[in-house]
DNA sequence: GCTGGCACTCTCTATCTTCGAGTGCTAATT
DNA sequence: AATTAGCACTCGAAGATAGAGAGTGCCAGC
């Protein structure tokens, strides 16, 4: 059943009054409203309609009323406005991602700090690589006993490892390991590093006196480096939210929060600048049920994508933060996919303009 | 002023009695406790005896004794016993410790959270690495446009970065490069990079098309990196706490710790083991005022000394904290300091008996 | 179908009362 | 002189009561 224009607009106000105010929002207050013209008396009966339609409820019977998760749905769906960052608010953001272009594991944390200060929510910091293979083995000989391992992915990252040994080996042996090892270890996928190949590598060079094991241990530990990496920054913002004035709320919410087991447990979305919102009941964990989140996914080069989200009461203000995700996403994916390749462009990032089009998912 | 011996057994049964239960202690409560042979008005008398002395204050008139800072200075200085970590707690704090042997970043937040878990208070895990210097260079050629520059740095740690170039080099150049590098850029702390000195070295080698500056602009990236980083983890265990019920207040403490230039100005501990200990107004930060924080450092290979600490209410459990810091933190020691140069023992703690013997430092 | 009016409901706040834990003081005891 | 028992007193915590105000549903009239 299709609901009407006006009680389209008198919900989107609700919403709108309610995610400002945190109160329960009464039929005067509506009718007040610019673009209403009907009277409280009217507004009343659209209300209760509303209610019994299940996208608003009442606190108690004498109460205004606040949106159900049905009714924010409902609001993200169709009803919101497109929310236009100001050009503060953009370059800001442009300005911050400019100045963080570290290491990865340093962009995410500093990523999820911006994104909690610019949106007063907590907010979490996600990546799952995929998996990738070691495209070239280096071995630099430094002394009889140490040596360095350089592995290049073939996400082109570079990995290394200092080796000390207890026992010394000549320069031929270590360039000899080298060559073995890039014949037989590049371009294979983690699962493919068996007991087998290693021995028939061993047996391949003789007198490696275990250096084969060592090697091929930290192409197994890079290759299944999982790090799927999970950062959780702004927590103190949710304490200034009138619905976690109960310490004991907040307290459940951020120790659920707390274990990066359950952040890598977020669906993922897919594609870049799509921002996904989940509200209430619709999240699949018992401790979000009464909890929001927007969730907004980016390219983050080599094969891997990133995550950024916020996390809060089902009242947020879902287009503003929605906005903000997916520009800061954006940025990120222009940012990483950049430096993917070319030594130029990396490190700026032009203006985008915020054209917000991430499309709202509809979340279930 | 030296204060009676019995005083001292009270006050100690105050600040215990009320570490354990966040009431105020009346006399009623001491004068049951077993070692405590004199009636609750004798009891009365003394308790009036030492707020008089400052190491006790009344909420108000018609409550019990809570312990000021002075008092439980006093306690931590000459009163408490020396916790006994039980056998669990050592084995599952060795247990966890040598699961996480990764990267030392993971490590670092890793730690942290077993910190926070173990102790039920926040967390924060610190790192504040000495200077070093570059003891070699290495270019690897990938192909025209593409070569590695590895870095092995005095403190034995490894960097690397992969460059990709719009335009194609000789193997024979990256090679000159490197010796370059090798010849000049070694053995200096990072404030003698000049731009002298790279002007130099580029004259020396003609033809490098900003190879010089691309690699010279690593090398001091690499030297000045002051990669302290800091961690907090646990945050929600504040929330716990009877003295943080107000949501504000843990807010305020909370977004001041969330802040990492804030931990990161934290005073360091010298020594390994070393349990210092900063009750309310003994920390210089306003915002730390009324509350109390435990630090213990660690040798963490390198040149580099580690921090691991929690934060609560002046009304901690010193002797249990202390303890459990001062064990972790030798771990830590032992850990790190273990694998920074033998290849083998890295990755085995062997149990330590939990002496706890960690000074506990006066901390003024 | 919309509106003004009205009785009703229910929470929120302020005020008051009561209760009890804990104190300080005093007088008696060791 | 130190300790103890007894007692009046203080003050916050918790519960009870009353009033105010916001908001509702419903009805009669336009």
């Amino acid at each position: 059943m299709e609901i009407s224009e006006r009680k389209k607009r008198i919900l989107a106000a609700v919403v709108d009054s309610y995610i400002e105010s945190a109160e329960p929002v009464g039929s005067k207050t509506i009718a007040e409203k610019p673009g209403i013209d009907v009277s409280s008396a009217t507004i009343r009966h659209e209300l209760a309609e509303l209610e019994r339609l299940g996208y608003l409820e009442q606190p108690h019977t004498s109460a205004g009323r606040i949106p159900t998760p049905q009714g924010y749905r409902l609001y993200v769906n169709e009803l919101m406005e497109q929310h236009k960052l100001t050009l503060e608010e953009t370059e800001q953001i442009n300005r911050s991602l400019n100045m963080k272009i570290q290491q990865l594991d340093h962009l995410m944390a500093d990523v999820g700090q911006l994104t909690a200060s610019l949106t007063s929510y907590p907010a979490l910091a996600l990546t799952a690589p995929a998996k990738c293979t070691i495209s070239r083995f280096d071995l630099i000989y430094i002394d009889a006993n140490t040596f360095i391992i350089v592995v290049l992915l073939s996400s082109n990252t570079v990995k290394n490892k200092l080796v000390h040994l207890p026992f010394s080996v000549e320069q031929g042996m270590i360039q000899k390991l080298a060559a073995l090892f890039n014949a037989h270890f590049t371009g294979i996928a983690d699962d493919e590093v068996t007991p087998l190949l290693i021995s028939s590598v061993e047996r391949a060079a003789l007198d490696t006196m275990g250096l084969v094991s060592i090697i091929a241990g930290f192409a197994i530990e890079v290759l299944s480096e999982t790090a799927s990496s999970a950062y959780l920054t702004g927590t103190q913002n949710l304490l200034q939210l009138p619905e976690f004035r109960d310490p004991d709320k907040a307290h459940r919410l951020l120790n659920y929060l707390g274990d990066k087991e359950h952040l890598l447990s977020l669906p993922l979305p897919q594609s870049t600048g799509d921002v996904q919102v989940f509200i209430g009941p619709e999240n699949v964990a018992e401790e979000l049920k009464d909890s929001s989140v927007i969730l907004a996914s980016y390219d983050a080069g080599d094969n891997t994508r990133g995550l950024i989200g916020v996390v809060g009461p089902t009242r947020m203000d879902y287009a503003n933060i929605a906005a903000k995700l997916g520009y800061i996403a954006n940025g990120m994916s222009q940012l990483l996919s950049a430096g993917e390749k070319p030594p130029e462009g990396w490190g700026k990032l032009t203006l985008m303009q915020s054209n917000g089009e991430g499309s709202i998912g509809n979340g279930r």
